[in-house]
DNA sequence: TTATAATGTCACAAATATGTGACATTAATT
DNA sequence: AATTAATGTCACATATTTGTGACATTATAA
């Protein structure tokens, strides 16, 4: 199936170019079980490839995020819901994350991915806030700490060796086990 | 002064390599302030120039991870130092973590590094070990997570913006707390 | 100031990566 | 079985990266 192959190496891509931004498009292929001449044919170039996955970790990431945000009125759930989330979204976080932070991104109001980072992070710090109110979380750690551990629990979850007998909901409850205790008073 | 400058391409090195593998040389030069002309007449190839970086990490990393764990008999005093040396040692305990992770690496005992690896997670088992049988960490959880938290943290307060006003220290005791607490019973 | 060491500039060949056309092979559909 | 869609194989031109020689410039030490 045509789409099949499409989004396997655009997650492929998404895969090696977190960790190796730049990786000859070969390994791209490699990791996707086509050949070069196959990915050619889905995506014009290089530029196109890294742009579709810069899409593709919106609509799916950034979804996923939002979703979390809305999943609830309640801090704490939508707290861990966006850490699973996250999780879920595997490598696309650290792209996102990384994105916006990448040397040479100019933040900028107008342009949509910013506007929905901010709409995201400007719920996240909300949410800490109001959990920093109820005393859920300790009031002396900074809101910037907060996000930081948020991203290293998801980053290292995510290359966490599925070769420990684990199974995935055991790694994502300790996630936030970890998460939750790590940031309480 | 021409040790100022190899070393400086080094560092400039393992940081572009971290993130970025396969980045051209340029970037490391860009990086470290040289032209590409001058990185190689410190280095004859690229290659040099990786093998080079890991044994930096080595020498550096591993030593202040050794030194960590002889720093104490005191398991708890031992794996705070643990995560300050990660710490310190900045993008090269990824390095050297993820060199011993990378597909391809095959873990040998003869290998000089893979034993000095095993030496440090050898012991690091053993510490969560003691702690756990104190009560001092969760006994339910697993070495695994724990040893993954660990890098996780190490992560990112490595990669933490310099932007927050947080000074250094108050970084290290942060993750450090985030660290303990995220793990204990 | 002069000699020397370190780095920079520029040019260039070799290696590697990129993108595409032509045609073969395989898988799915009718 | 025949047709069609998807992918693979191979060759090749172009672009980028890599490594090096020759010489200029700048910094440092005698």
């Amino acid at each position: 199936m045509i789409l099949e192959t499409k989004s396997r190496i655009i997650e492929s891509a998404i895969e090696v170019f977190n960790s190796d931004y730049s990786a000859p498009l070969q390994k791209v292929a490699d990791n996707a079980a086509v050949t070069r001449r196959t990915l050619h044919r889905y995506f014009k170039d290089r530029n196109e490839l890294v742009t579709v996955c810069e899409r593709e970790m919106e609509v799916s990431c950034k979804k996923a995020m939002i979703a979390a945000i809305n999943s609830s009125k309640e801090p704490l759930v939508q707290l861990k819901n966006m850490l699973l989330a996250g999780i879920d979204c595997g490598a696309k976080y650290s792209f996102f994350y990384k994105l916006h932070q990448r040397a040479g991104h100019t933040h900028s109001e107008k342009n949509k991915n910013c506007v929905d980072y901010d709409y995201i992070y400007h719920n996240f710090r909300q949410i800490i806030n109001r959990l920093q109110q109820q005393d859920i979380i300790d009031k002396s750690i900074t809101i910037e700490w907060i996000q930081n551990l948020h991203t290293g629990i998801i980053y290292s979850t995510v290359n966490m060796n599925i070769t420990n007998m684990l199974n995935e909901k055991n790694i994502k409850e300790l996630a936030w086990n970890s998460f939750i205790k790590g940031i309480s008073p």
